[in-house]
DNA sequence: TATTGTTATACTCTATAACTATA
DNA sequence: TATAGTTATAGAGTATAACAATA
């Protein structure tokens, strides 16, 4: 009965979902041993070789401070190398070990987003995106 | 372009709507000195006083060790007060302190679930709490 | 033996303020 | 003046291990 008043409460069924739903990719990605946040990182860089921290954190909604620790830790770890583009700013693109080892982490992404969608029963599926979209876009 | 690539993952769409609505709630509820997962275990208590810290952590997935804090706090606010069961348990019930302020809280959760639903488009309206509620349930 | 409540601890994510250097 | 990158710091949420006492 409890459960029944929290679960007919949208706002903490969205807030329940997002957090199965994002430690179930955390779980997934961590073989690739990525955050979910580095993932989505890389996937930027990959689809926009160049891009700035500045520009990257502004699209994921990420504080330019939060982005430091966050792109030294893909960079120690071989998979991200910055090129300077002027002074003040650096162009960040995948390096050969991050364009090796991208493609099984974009692979997880996709095959996550797939399984997600296939937990939806059908007749609400395609309301989902939209439904969520309006909520923060 | 890399914007219309995310928003078409509907995990990533999930994972930013959480955090929107989440942050919009958490504003409210600061207005009455409470924290969103403070409001959910006050609502539980109202809903069913005599609860003990380990069914409530149980209903919302908190670890027993978390609820203690979170007690602690909404105790030292004079929210909230323990009964023993028995030698080991409490029961958890609403001070009158909290039964004075709750009310107030229950507005605010209800307003945000209804303005919530209002900024989601009518024809996907109906479809976002069982789509949401697949996805963890 | 299992459960309740507790302490201690650590990690992740996020937010803010302030600084340097460059556009 | 505005922007890029950085440092330091703090709050919030969450996770695990371990313990004493009681069911």
């Amino acid at each position: 009965m409890v459960e029944e008043t929290l679960s007919s409460l949208p706002g903490y069924a969205l807030r329940r979902a997002a957090n199965a739903m994002t430690a179930e990719l955390a779980s997934r990605l961590a073989k690739h041993d990525v955050r979910i946040v580095d993932a989505t990182v890389l996937l930027l860089i990959a689809t926009k070789p160049g891009a700035t921290a500045s520009s990257i954190g502004r699209t994921l909604d990420i504080q330019r401070a939060n982005m430091v620790p966050l792109l030294k830790r893909l960079e120690d770890a071989g998979m991200i190398g910055r090129e300077p583009i002027d002074g003040k700013s650096q162009g960040l693109v995948l390096t050969e070990e991050g364009k090796a080892r991208f493609p099984a982490i974009r692979r997880t992404l996709e095959a996550f987003e797939q399984d997600l969608l296939a937990r939806v029963p059908a007749e609400h599926r395609e309301h989902l995106l939209p439904a969520l979209n309006a909520l923060w876009k």
